[in-house]
DNA sequence: CTGTTAGCGCATTCAC
DNA sequence: GTGAATGCGCTAACAG
């Protein structure tokens, strides 16, 4: 492979003179320019990248970590980040966190291959994550919260969606509310169940224990968290599945008992997935503003690589999505 | 940043020794070597990869390059290539072809920050490619064809797939058959054109051109199509979408005029994308077996850089998946 | 087993 | 406007 050193010599001038004339810096005669970028193009001279990240010490570009870059992963939020970092000129790169600490990811976080990163992968370690802090090298971390003030968070506002999801119900006349959580231990659902229990407060209503059930946020948990909820026989009016995967399968379970949605029974679900609109009835739901999120994360880095930043945690708002999976009970009507 | 030298130093031995004990090989005094780590743990110690990586003129990761990181790109696809890449210690990272050819791409293509690279980027231009073709540097582009025998491709067998779709709707008793088709310059579309002209040949059925419609790959393409053959009064009894997108489409607008699917009109799509079957009647469609791929373009580059290779095109077959939105014509129930 | 040294390919400072 | 020299941080001969 050509290297600048074999173009410097064939167009008969230093290094730094092909250096400059290659980086169209203007203190090159053009007579020289041209000799030297006509002697690239016949050596097919291509810049070693690595090379001059190494000797500039950043790479102008920043990287995603996501869970699986298989997906189906937040596309508007990868949208969001794309757009604004392109507007800065910084490229963008993904890898996924699967593959232990040997991974991409580590490289990442580790290696000096970026001049920051995006996280937005639960199951990568706090550990690796807090390994990786150092100076000048800002960490976004997205949807969780991490033990270090070196690192920015950006966290949607899990309550008050939780909030606004059962507000709604409530809104709607129902006052038999189940909750369908995700994984206890998860701080998304910890919060969205918070709301929950919130709104039933502030209007009064009971929180009625048998009505809160689990299901992994998984499609199938949610299936099943709906069967065990028609099985106790005291089946609520409305139910608030804290995701949208097991709002589906709440639903499927639900349809197959013969119960008509929202007519006998309302549900809501939570981020607004895309088959959300496109199962039958099409899904009331809570949505983040996901692209907001990957521009103001975007945003953050580049701020933080050109201008320092003092803030830390950045809490974005949710907002209702309308659809056909919620309904007055049938006692307002009546 | 403290450096292998500052860990060195602190160690109190050379460089060398220091980038032994590092990289944990053998050749060091397990005591010198513990020294050592201890250095590197006071000094928070991290490697530069990209130094390394100089050193080494190898970075061992791959790089794909797909339309847009806002996906929703082919994740089975992907986790084929994430897979077999990762049996064979190689790292991935992604990144999307949008924003001219100052991006991340070309950094990829043209800048060694990878050692070899997967392109599934319709929209990345044939010149940028053909220019970073150079030794020792595998690219292997997946469902397009480029004119370098120095590019690997993987194709899928979409004139097959067009022939298995419509032999399909033949065989159960159809005669009557539509094509709705995408980009008449798309190359894939094409292909399965040419295989829906041979099926209806094989059979002796004349291709009728009124109903030889284009959709341009979308649903909104795919649902002015349906309608345009409703309009046009002699409807067929099927017909093969040339995508799933346009047959989403094409559906919803049958469903619209009160037709139904697949009592009174077949239909079949391609690609076999995730709310296929989810909608309602699921659809029938053709899939490409995208884990293979992906799995097959890894296992292709690692074999390009490790051991060389000498075919250079790899096509791989079609299967049918037979939902419910296709049926045997009525007249053959009669 | 450990230290010295020479680059990897490039950008950049300082002379001229 | 151009060239020589330096070093980014690391690995891998080679010597001891």
């Amino acid at each position: 492979m050509a290297t600048i050193k074999d173009v410097a010599k064939l167009a008969g001038v230093a290094v730094s003179t092909a250096s400059y004339a290659l980086n169209h810096k203007s203190r090159v005669n053009a007579e020289t320019a041209k000799r030297v970028l006509e002697a690239a193009k016949t050596l097919n001279y291509q810049k070693n990248g690595i090379a001059r990240d190494l000797k500039r010490s950043k790479t102008e570009t920043i990287g995603i970590i996501v869970q699986d870059l298989s997906g189906p992963f937040y596309s508007e939020l990868m949208r969001g980040v794309q757009d604004t970092l392109l507007t800065h000129q910084y490229g963008l790169i993904a890898c996924s966190s699967i593959g232990g600490n040997v991974t991409t990811a580590s490289k990442f976080l580790q290696e000096r291959r970026v001049d920051g990163v995006i996280i937005l992968a639960e199951s990568l370690p706090d550990e690796l994550i807090l390994q990786s802090v150092r100076e000048d090298f800002p960490i976004i971390v997205l949807d969780r919260k991490l033990d270090s003030d070196s690192i920015i968070h950006v966290l949607v506002d899990n309550f008050s969606g939780g909030y606004q999801a059962t507000q709604h119900l409530i809104d709607l006349g129902h006052k038999e509310l189940a909750y369908i959580g995700g994984p206890s231990h998860n701080r998304d659902n910890q919060l969205r169940f918070e709301g929950y229990k919130q709104a039933l407060k502030d209007s009064g209503i009971t929180l009625h224990p048998s009505w809160i059930l689990q299901g992994q946020y998984t499609r199938e948990g949610g299936y099943s968290a709906a069967k065990i909820l028609m099985m106790q026989g005291n089946a609520p009016s409305a139910v608030f599945c804290a995701n949208d995967e097991m709002a589906v399968g709440a639903l499927k379970a639900f349809k197959e008992s013969g119960l008509h949605i929202p007519n006998d029974l309302s549900i809501i679900g939570f981020d607004d997935i895309e088959i959300s609109q496109y199962i039958s009835p099409p899904l009331s739901t809570v949505k983040q503003s996901n692209y907001e999120i990957g521009s103001l994360a975007a945003h953050l880095i580049y701020q933080a690589l050109n201008e320092g930043i003092e803030g830390k945690d950045y809490i974005l708002p949710t907002e209702l999505v309308l659809r056909k999976s919620t309904s007055a009970t049938k006692k307002m009507e009546a």
